[in-house]
DNA sequence: TTCTTTACTTTACACTGTAAACTTTACACC
DNA sequence: GGTGTAAAGTTTACAGTGTAAAGTAAAGAA
């Protein structure tokens, strides 16, 4: 508590350290869910005390905020070029891609406190290429919220109870042989006609909203 | 175990019900989010102990996908007219005022193993009017999908780690103050020219991007 | 009155996040 | 070497969680 005149700081052994946490803590997520993953359990996969855990991330809040800002660095950071519909497709896909990657970190990717540097990175790199097309800053916000929430939400859909593909076609077909079809008629044609068959809820569907909200921005677009 | 001739059940005191459990329980969950709601204060503010709530639900799950269905009785059901856009655009912006009074629900809104009357009656007339408004089936799915996802994406913009409107605002204005310009000069640049603004993140915001939807919808319209 | 059914309570257990105090280790400086 | 310091990891503890199992009490039927 007095004097610290040590210049060089000592920095002791350590089995821990930031990145291999953080890494195994998505591990641990992507298997369990987010509520799969305790500092005990986390502690015990790097084989120390969950303790130990709090010697580098001040509570279990911070942790995930690292853990969140991971998966944004997962999303590609669109590059810059004369297209910026590729451009924002090919982020949209990564960032579907990423999201079902751990579907934990959905409900949790745009309500963090303390954004990370790779959180920032890339939405930077996002408005760059809207304001280079042209577009009104205020229209950015317009677009980046509108492309955001329909990625954000349709990783969302794809969240089941059930994890696993399979499973859950094994549940649509259960769901499907005891139906009510004469009181829900409309929800009955839908399943029976489009959610059964292989490929709903994939990228092909996300695609088809994704074109339909970029074809609508192309019209938007400054000189057009 | 043996045989039960009663033909009158006998409706015992009961100081609960399934309804007004339910209610309490989305005022609670309002209140302090999801992870707010335990099955012990759900009970103390009932005037009853937590393990009487397992008379009425088999667990916990079972309550929220109850508390999940009662939410979607919230969103109006849109009702026919010769103009699906009107209805359209009046159920997503029902959706999302249901949703922004019920953050807790959103990540779940979608994702629950069992669908409740309430959810199934909303989705069977919004198909109704699609159909009706002669898009084939395939079709219905890819714009339930989309503006399902849309609404469901914005909402989730919305949940706030802080909660109050005034707290975001102050956090906003620390935020600013040490923001790094130089760092990411973008994101700086739409955060102090748009989102400080009030009413970013807005009603207004949310029917800027589904009138955007809706309008590529109509231009799909079949006969157009 | 006695029996049965149901609503609710009590007790218990394994698990959670994390505060506080402890032990161990590694280096800096004498 | 010895000594001091600080960080890394462990131990113990506490309040809170969901819920299984067993107990209690009250209402109606016989």
């Amino acid at each position: 508590m007095k004097s610290k005149k040590t210049g060089t700081k000592p920095l002791n052994r350590q089995s821990l350290d930031k990145e291999s946490v953080i890494r195994a803590a998505i591990k641990l997520a992507d298997e369990g869910g987010l509520e799969g993953l305790s500092m005990r359990k986390l502690g015990r996969a790097l084989g120390v005390e969950g303790m130990a855990l709090y010697h580098h991330f001040v509570n279990k809040e911070a942790l995930i905020d690292s853990m969140v800002d991971r998966i944004h660095g997962e999303i590609s950071v669109p590059t810059i070029t004369n297209d910026w519909r590729l451009s924002m497709r090919e982020r949209a896909i990564s960032a579907l891609k990423a999201l079902s990657r751990h579907t934990w970190a959905v409900p949790i990717m745009e309500s963090r406190k303390a954004p990370g540097p790779l959180s920032m990175e890339l939405i930077d790199a996002t408005i760059k290429i809207w304001l280079k097309a042209g577009f009104s800053i205020e229209m950015v916000a317009h677009l980046v919220s509108v492309l955001d929430a329909y990625t954000l939400g349709f990783a969302q859909q794809l969240r089941s109870p059930t994890g696993s593909i399979e499973e859950e076609a094994q549940m649509g077909k259960e769901i499907m042989a005891n139906f009510p079809f004469d009181q829900y008629p409309h929800v009955g044609q839908l399943v029976s006609e489009v959610v059964v068959k292989a490929g709903y809820r994939s990228m092909k569907e996300f695609e088809y909203g994704l074109d339909l909200i970029l074809d609508a921005i192309a019209r938007l677009e400054p000189g057009k």
